[in-house]
DNA sequence: TGTGGTTGTAAAAACGTTATGACAAACATT
DNA sequence: AATGTTTGTCATAACGTTTTTACAACCACA
């Protein structure tokens, strides 16, 4: 059966306390004991008892990632690069998918805070965007976090910008000749560097242009069709994600709005699809490896005890990737 | 700090033996001294150390998920899936992406077992297909292990027949007209029901229209080339998996090949990107929530204690969903 | 008033490690 | 030769639970 420390500690002739010694090389020990052990545990394969080191180091080398769903690339590529980085630095992951409601957020965290892992990267985006006011942290107020999503107050941020980049996809729409230009997508920071970029350039933002979406495929679909619904004019669409603009795009084909001929599509998160969909969609790519990486180093970096602090938050540079969904010359002005 | 049993039994004046057993139910407890400890747990808010349980019941409530990356919406979906299902049922799930290399996935399962997960599900996909008969599992006798790819021995197979589903797809492209239909993917299960259906319908297996490709999109893009590049006649294209046949799709309109007039195009997985490409792709969609869900359950059932068999191997129907890819019409034999 | 069966609880033993304190043995210093 | 100092090792105590054992207290029945 299972092979503990106490059978090794008898075949070496040893105390278990030896064996320990030997095998964390914390303390003293002499050559030929040392020797003997090692000989032991070789041949009887012996692996110490994890749940049994955990225990007393109060340490599971673990942590949890708490993302809304893995259906959305964004989030599945995040995962991919958070576990990847996590597992080279001898860590494990706890994957919880939590939806986009707030309770399924706050009970995945208190289940990975319960399961022991050393810390926990949070995605949280929630469907309706007052509940991320709500959120309240200080629940937990020992545990190692970093937040993925700007808006946690309290946490280690690591993500990127929204509010410029958005303004500078918003931007290069204008730059492009386009003065009437809506958006779909949630409320929240995507949408003030929406509103900023237009209230930059004299362009004064119209309510009817704006319309809530959940950031799912059908939340664009279902926003281009409410745009013709009201009869909005509009040249140009800046989607809350690719998932959005995707939808959008579909919707367009659907009524006859050709892209980007009549109207101007960006997306924003860049997912592996952006670039294979016709028109090939212009996004805002985020470096998701980079930021999974940094994520997990900053977590590692709380655990290990540093201190959080606001200034230490860390925002990526996002790029604007233009490709064909925008067309490339300057339009007529409405 | 931490409240552990000591202090609750404290609290309510009476033993951590009782304590355990009231939080347990498993022996008689009076109803008097049940309610003060209930009540010394709810005012301390005590939580029982699930580490210090594990080691007791030597079961951690936790299953290994091993899949070769989320950055393919195939694994990614089923990684959500099996996440849920195992939510579902109180255990948290550890999720490893092991690439398609042989070694990593053997490092990845071991990993899981020193991590005392109860279980573990595999999806394992190797790049090259002979080391997947040199897997051995039996370095683990003991693990309880569900397969979500055949070809593993003695571990319990959920997932849906590949040669049966394979046969239907290609015969699709047969009653479609065409007899010369090249193939681009593996050299597993999915080529074998390719060659099958070719036979079954007198028609020769052409070796130069098989090309090899890893199921990446890159693969398929690459594979179209060669077949170009050899000066291969074919009419339609079997493809490994979606992913490879997107990467098809855009060699076909880079060198002027239209879909599905010059040649129809079959992929595999059905993933959500299937249907929003132009031409939306025809492809095989397999149930994966259910087949998440089943892996779970059937999972729990081995921890349970239930005998693996054979015959328990649990094969689900693939449906083929037909889009735009392969055109409608019969054509002319060539 | 014994005897025998419940019932409720405490005390102690496990689970498999790591960390601590004590103690010989070897060696160096006066 | 007596006294410190280092070195190697062994017991033993944690860690926080659950499980087992033991044993009083109570009740019923003769």
């Amino acid at each position: 059966m299972k092979v503990t420390i106490k059978e090794v500690a008898r075949a070496a002739g040893v105390s278990i306390g030896t064996v320990s010694r030997v095998l964390n090389g914390k303390d003293r020990v002499s050559q030929a004991t040392r020797a003997r052990v090692r000989a032991a545990v070789e041949s009887l394969d012996f692996k110490p008892d994890l749940t049994a080191r955990a225990m007393i180091h109060k340490q599971t080398q673990s942590i949890g990632l708490v993302v809304p769903a893995l259906t959305n690339e964004y989030w599945s590529a995040l995962a991919e690069y958070v576990q990847e980085a996590a597992w080279n630095k001898g860590y494990t992951m706890l994957l919880c998918t939590a939806g986009y409601q707030l309770e399924k957020h706050l009970s995945c965290i208190q289940t990975l805070i319960d399961r022991k892992v050393d810390g926990i990267i949070a995605g949280i985006r929630l469907n309706d965007p007052l509940e991320q006011d709500q959120l309240n942290l200080d629940t937990w107020p020992n545990v190692k976090m970093v937040s993925l999503v700007q808006g946690l107050p309290n946490t280690l941020l690591v993500g990127v910008d929204q509010h410029t980049s958005s303004i500078r996809a918003v931007e290069h729409l204008i730059g492009l000749g386009h003065r009437s230009i809506a958006y779909i997508g949630h409320s929240a920071d995507r949408e003030m560097g929406y509103r900023h970029a237009l209230e930059l350039h004299g362009i004064q933002v119209a309510e009817e242009l704006i319309v809530r979406g959940d950031g799912s495929f059908q939340s664009g679909h279902h926003g281009v069709m409410q745009l013709k619904e009201q009869g909005a004019a509009y040249t140009a669409l800046f989607c809350w994600n690719d998932m959005t603009a995707l939808g959008a795009l579909q919707a367009c084909e659907a009524i006859g709005l050709r892209v980007p001929q009549d109207v101007a599509v960006v997306g924003y998160d860049d997912i592996p699809m952006a670039k294979l969909v016709k028109p090939a969609l212009t996004s805002v790519h985020q470096p998701l490896q980079e930021i999974g990486r940094t994520a997990v180093h900053r977590l590692l970096d709380l655990i290990a005890g540093e201190e959080y602090s606001a200034t230490s938050n860390i925002l990526f540079d996002a790029e604007l990737v233009i490709r064909d969904s925008c067309g490339s010359r300057l339009r007529n002005k409405i």
